[in-house]
DNA sequence: CCGAGATCGTTCGGCATCAAATTGTACGGG
DNA sequence: CCCGTACAATTTGATGCCGAACGATCTCGG
């Protein structure tokens, strides 16, 4: 599916809906590509590698984290994985029901769960993950090494801006005024 | 949080708990920074400009669609926005239920919807889409034109490699045994 | 001690998500 | 016409996902 003549086209179909009012193509061009890129990848290494044991991309994030840092604490896993902390709540129970994941509590600060591999997944990140850099090659395959740095560096810049100043941001956009609540979550009680 | 460290460091750590066997840094770094991106921009749009409508990411994108394409049958739309079809069912219900969206069957082809903004819709769109460009721009406010556009570029370059080769790579990745299903999904009814 | 705040992980409500199964429609050949 | 095949969208089941509410625990000042 030519995705990406869509793209173009797209773009001035959008540019002519606004008539004519300024619009910024390349950041437009660039936002579009990078949520299409990490569908693509998602979808593809889903599909490959974590097929066979039927894991979702999150859930292996969250072991490769566990795997890299060592025993952590929920908090630090769910921010370096990018999920929020209650979506993690449910991914290390499905992952400790799948006996690759382990949870114990803290030893001297009771509000704290410390995660940490079991020997079983120790020997399934071993084995899965070399197969699992090897489709991110696939992937990336028609960009030379340079090229990948540069797209990763392009794209730090987008999440170091974001991560900066979008809290900023997002404040001055509401100046003032209190966030609508988002219509689901959880009501209070009463 | 500085995030980036992280990404540096968790890279020297996988590289140590591999003992040494070859890892595509590069490919692996560019990945990982595509997802970060993608859930950062998501995050911070779904929080700014779409909060005040409370809706998600995707049920804007597909107003996107839809609205630059006008009237379209929703194989397309659900391809164009990068979900599965099931998946449209339920958001373009959800987008209906709100009165931004309507729905209508295909005059000579039965099997088919098609699906168009309401006059409240196109209302929406005029007035929601430029805020939602004005963050684009905030989200990549540290890159330039010309930086944008060759990021752009190689985003593209990993969509059309996953489109175009990752149908064949898969199928050789399993070679001839047949996927294993999903543990979630539709069972059959006997 | 003790109570106010801060901080943790969990629970909860409402959507989103996928792929396979299913239902409904179209269309060509016999 | 009828049947089989092809294709559309929807349903289904299990899980992911967020943010707000919650209950448990820590911390510190008095």
């Amino acid at each position: 599916m030519p995705s990406q003549r869509s793209i173009g086209e797209a773009e001035k179909l959008a540019e002519a809906k606004l008539g004519g009012i300024a619009l910024r193509r390349e950041q437009m061009a660039a936002v579009a590509n990078i949520y299409r890129a990490a569908s693509a990848v998602r979808q593809h290494l889903e599909n490959s590698v974590l097929r066979g044991s039927d894991l979702t991309w999150t859930a292996f994030v969250v072991l490769w984290v566990v795997w890299v840092w060592g025993e952590s604490e929920t908090r630090h896993v769910a921010e370096e994985a990018g999920i929020s902390k209650g979506t993690l709540t449910g991914v290390a129970r499905t992952l400790e029901s799948r006996g690759l994941l382990r949870r114990a509590g803290h030893p001297t600060d009771g509000r704290l769960v410390l995660l940490a591999l079991t020997e079983q997944g120790e020997d399934f990140m071993r084995q899965v993950f070399p197969a699992f850099n090897e489709e991110e090659a696939f992937v990336t395959a028609r960009l030379s090494d340079v090229e990948c740095r540069s797209l990763a560096d392009g794209l730090r810049q987008v999440v170091l801006q974001v991560e900066e100043e979008g809290e900023d941001r997002r404040r001055s956009l509401l100046n003032g005024e209190n966030p609508t609540p988002r219509r689901s979550g959880r009501r209070a009680r009463k």
